[in-house]
DNA sequence: CGTAACTTTGACCTAAGTCAAGGCGCGTGG
DNA sequence: CCACGCGCCTTGACTTAGGTCAAAGTTACG
């Protein structure tokens, strides 16, 4: 049985702001339902226009596109308060696949009536824009790594991002964090090759920054790998809208 | 003096979606002036949050974000018709540098009045929420780009895009369009050496595939070109909302 | 137990980076 | 009016970070 957004496990956490109660009245109508997935199953496919949008309640999942030259880039990793199908709504079908990495479960709108959300909700309307603006400025991180910094930077830079969201996220403990992807995933979104990523992981656990096995990603110091990173200059994650 | 909204030499331009005369009328009401810049100026500096939003009317510029490392990413080249500040306004502070190259002009609006313009015009809203879907679907192009491509297909997948955004721009002479650029800034926007760009440039001159020379750019064959760059399956610069 | 999906490691290779030196056009000031 | 300085493009010689190939561990599962 579906939750009330009322009621919603994410709500509340340190990472989401506060919804006006007339707004939350709008988004239980806005959602039709829930729907759970198993791992491995693909949520959004590249191309299709899917008549239904998700928010991401529990689980995690990645969005990729594959090139055609069959070389695939992982776009970024989907954890719980992660909004999908915003891309495909606005524009004419996806332009990424977003596949479920664990069993996932969604929270289900329905995409027709995304219009008159905001049309009729401006708040909402509001935070929309705010997603797809702050999607595009990690983006633009995730692009300015890749194309400027080197592989154990790339990497320190990843780890520490996921770090950082799941302990806004109120899903870290003690330094240690849920990260359920292979290593080929993370290779994919660095635009690194999977041995020189293994490699570079043994670097970084070898000299206790990070350490990462079974779906279990450990940072003692946040900070220190930070620095590896070069991201000294960078705003640690700050409060979203939840839709 | 400023140019009217209604006679804005862009609107009317293939690229751009047509606007409502009542979405017109607000568009008018939310301009407070026009903007011209001498090349070199910069015109939004990361960190900073400026007042103003602005629509690129005329000229060229670049944006782009500097490591702590001290090297840069060229987010994106900006032409006629980009918005600008979406991410300060909505975020707080701007996360990259935008500069003009040529001498630019631009229109300004007010960004206090941007929620206003949410609140009393959902079309607009909409099409807010579109352009920040818009750009973050480029930079997952780019990204990708930057992660999965060689150096040619890089060169390659920046020379048609800038072409077909000209293209439909329609500022395009016979394949030959306005790319008042450094080799250097190409390079920081594909995560490539100076010296490497300039060798491969000069490949697909010899290739006769693009010539770039004195601020333009001219390309035969698109479709060869994009062949080269391995983009088959990619959409040709979809028409857009100006605001 | 066998096999399939991941991770790890070692040996070798190459695309792209770095360094360095010239070239060319333009603006400034002597 | 010339020269010299500066910003940008070009080219060649050499180096290297990271890629590719290949094989062996490790689990998990049927």
């Amino acid at each position: 049985m579906a939750t009330d957004c009322a009621n919603c496990p994410l709500r509340g956490r340190p990472l989401f702001a506060a919804l006006a109660d007339k707004d939350l009245a709008f988004m239980r109508r806005f959602k039709v339902g829930e729907l759970t997935v198993e791992a491995g199953t693909p949520i959004m496919m590249e191309g299709s226009n899917s008549p239904q949008l998700f928010t991401a309640l529990r689980g995690m999942g990645i969005r990729a596109k594959t090139l055609s030259n069959g070389r695939r880039q992982v776009v970024n990793f989907v954890y719980p308060g992660d909004f999908l199908g915003l891309q495909s709504a606005v524009m004419d079908g996806m332009r990424h696949t977003v596949e479920a990495v664990t069993r996932m479960t969604l929270c289900v709108f329905d995409r027709k009536e995304l219009w008159s959300l905001v049309r009729g909700n401006p708040e909402l309307a509001y935070d929309l824009t705010w997603i797809a603006a702050t999607e595009e400025h990690f983006l633009g991180e995730a692009l300015a790594t890749v194309g400027q910094r080197t592989a154990v930077e790339r990497i320190a830079w990843a780890l520490v991002r996921v770090t950082r969201r799941c302990e806004a996220l109120g899903i870290a403990d003690a330094g240690r964090v849920p990260f359920p992807f292979r290593q080929q995933d993370l290779a994919d979104a660095l635009g690194l090759s999977l041995v020189h990523t293994n490699k570079t992981l043994a670097r970084l656990r070898e000299r206790q920054l990070a350490s990462w096995h079974d779906g279990i990603l450990s940072v003692p110091e946040t900070e220190k790998l930070a620095r590896v990173a070069g991201m000294e200059g960078e705003d640690p994650a700050e409060r979203r809208p939840l839709i």
